[in-house]
DNA sequence: CTGAAAGCGCTAACAC
DNA sequence: GTGTTAGCGCTTTCAG
């Protein structure tokens, strides 16, 4: 590989000149310049990151943190990943993919002592994340992909969870539905902090309320088998109920052979919203299931962005809530007779 | 962040002393060593990977180079990503995400002139893949999850087809069927020469040839409702399958609402195993569905070690191949009646 | 507008 | 066994 030295040779020049040529870090005669870009173009050269880094203690790479939850990894996860990548790339940055491991705290004194990272991407960000309080403490610029509890002096991009409650609803209002219940994501899965969880559940009531439906909640399904005895439940405590939003994929597919068991059909005698997950799993049902899709590689990408911006320069926090996208599938009707 | 120097100072002995002590990479009396020690951890010293890098010509950092399918990221892809990372990490390495672009070689040459990572990892390799061709040339050592046509001297980590093939059809012949057919992964979403869709028709044909099974295949449903049609046109074409293995998850679902339409059950009137799917994915379905699940996270693991295996030391190709794992589930049985 | 020189934090000869 | 020293390739004063 050639370093500025031999881009310095070849041009005739200092290398403090080929530097600032190359980086427009001070004014550099027009001939100059480009005697430098084309002798650099021959040598293919590559400013050298670590040098440079080690210099300017900015290497212009991101860790993002991703826990491993038992439960394994979402499509979600997935896409806030690539989503941030992306971003970064675009804007001139990397992207280190940094496994959490028991003592998440003390992975990140070590990710951050190395001086490898210039800044850190948080994701699945509990309403109490002891994280976000050793980074502030450690003074170690960070953005968070979800949020804690009092969130507002972080940068952060998150779902937008009462425009995506108000969503959800209108649909069915729209539809004619008076009565709607919600089975949030089980306890087992997420702890009870988990925000999305948290968050979900009250948007949904309070979006019920104001839009005058009737509205149950309480159930919290993991599993197929789970969701099919949370729905017949649900139908002995709430007959009333032709509406239902589930967060959970599986407890969606036992929802749906509880509909069956009863010799009931979807959407003509429910209509079935799953929330928070991707149109991709709601297509592998029958009828493919209306989605309210959580916008997670744009979180992604926001958090990159926001975290980007705020190393290039200070300023008031960055923080955008984003909407889940509506996907309309077949799972969508008015409500059965009857009711 | 305190400095290998700030060390010393404190222990009382020169900047080498310190950094053999540290590295073990030159004997160092072991009560020096000792005050070396304490003083590095009174102060919190954390060596910085820059300074470590520019010098020693090896950052410890691989890249893990990612394509972005139009068709979005699988569940597959993300357990190589997660797996590798933390393969890397528990052998004191850090994973680059590096998504690709356009040009994957252009993109190539720019990361590794960087000199920001000792290796690279490639998945989604096709059978004929430019990037091993420039990464050889170039001399950067490198890994692939997944394998070209003529693999042999190169280090990877794939499925085993064969094995997988042989379990399938050893598991439904098992079970008492004599007829099988295969719905492979769809052309649009993968080139012909993507080597999962490529070896596992090859392997399936070859594994129920040996089992004496008649066997139909050249279906490449990639949807619900294109798998409908296959299985319609199977079941007029051949009559007597009773068993079907499918690769797309959606081409599943499709399969299943055709059986449905047919006023058939699964297991008591098919078969249905899915192939290279995430048995996460096989649970949605109802009767969940008999799996075999690539060994994704495995394969991640296995590539990482491979090549942080080849940077520290030459030696033969490093190669292994894992088959997947079968997960039973209420989708298979004894063969209809009749048949 | 350009060049010379210091030094980021570390490793690796090379002396003692 | 330990210390001294010369860089790795770059950015950044400071002179000219």
């Amino acid at each position: 590989m050639s370093s500025l030295r031999d881009v310095a040779e070849r041009a005739q020049v200092a290398v403090s000149t080929v530097s600032a040529a190359l980086n427009g870090t001070r004014p550099v005669a027009a001939a100059t310049k480009r005697r430098i870009e084309q002798a650099a173009a021959e040598l293919g050269y590559r400013p050298n990151l670590l040098a440079r880094g080690l210099q300017s203690k900015r290497t212009r790479i991101l860790a993002l943190l991703f826990p491993t939850p038992a439960g394994g990894f979402g499509h979600t996860e997935m896409l806030f990943a690539t989503g941030a990548a992306e971003a970064a790339k675009e804007l001139g940055y990397h992207l280190l993919l940094s496994p959490e491991s028991a003592d998440p705290v003390d992975e990140l004194r070590h990710l951050t002592g190395l001086g490898l990272v210039d800044g850190v991407l948080l994701m699945e960000v509990r309403l109490d994340d002891e994280r976000t309080e050793f980074l502030s403490a450690a003074g170690v610029p960070f953005a968070m992909i979800g949020r804690t509890r009092e969130p507002d002096a972080i940068d952060h991009a998150d779902i937008d969870f009462a425009a995506t409650a108000r969503d959800a609803v209108a649909h069915v209002a729209g539809l004619g539905h008076r009565e709607l219940a919600f089975f949030n994501l089980s306890p087992g899965r997420y702890a009870e902090s988990y925000g999305p969880a948290a968050r979900m559940a009250g948007e949904f009531a309070t979006a019920a309320r104001e839009a005058g439906l009737g509205y149950a909640d309480g159930f919290r399904p993991g599993s197929a088998e789970e969701g099919r005895q949370a729905f017949e439940r649900l139908m002995a405590e709430r007959p009333g109920v032709t509406a239902l939003a589930v967060a959970d994929d599986h407890a969606a597919a036992g929802v749906l052979a509880g509909v069956a068991a009863r010799g009931w059909r979807v959407p003509e005698d429910l209509t079935l919203v799953l929330v928070l997950s991707s149109a991709r799993a709601a297509a592998m049902f029958h009828p493919s299931l209306t989605t309210l899709e959580p916008p997670s590689a744009e979180l992604g990408r926001l958090g990159a962005r926001m975290l980007i911006d705020r190393l290039q320069g200070d300023g008031p926090p960055r923080q955008r809530l984003v909407p889940c996208r509506l996907v309309p599938g077949g799972s969508s009707g008015p409500p059965r007779a009857g009711s």
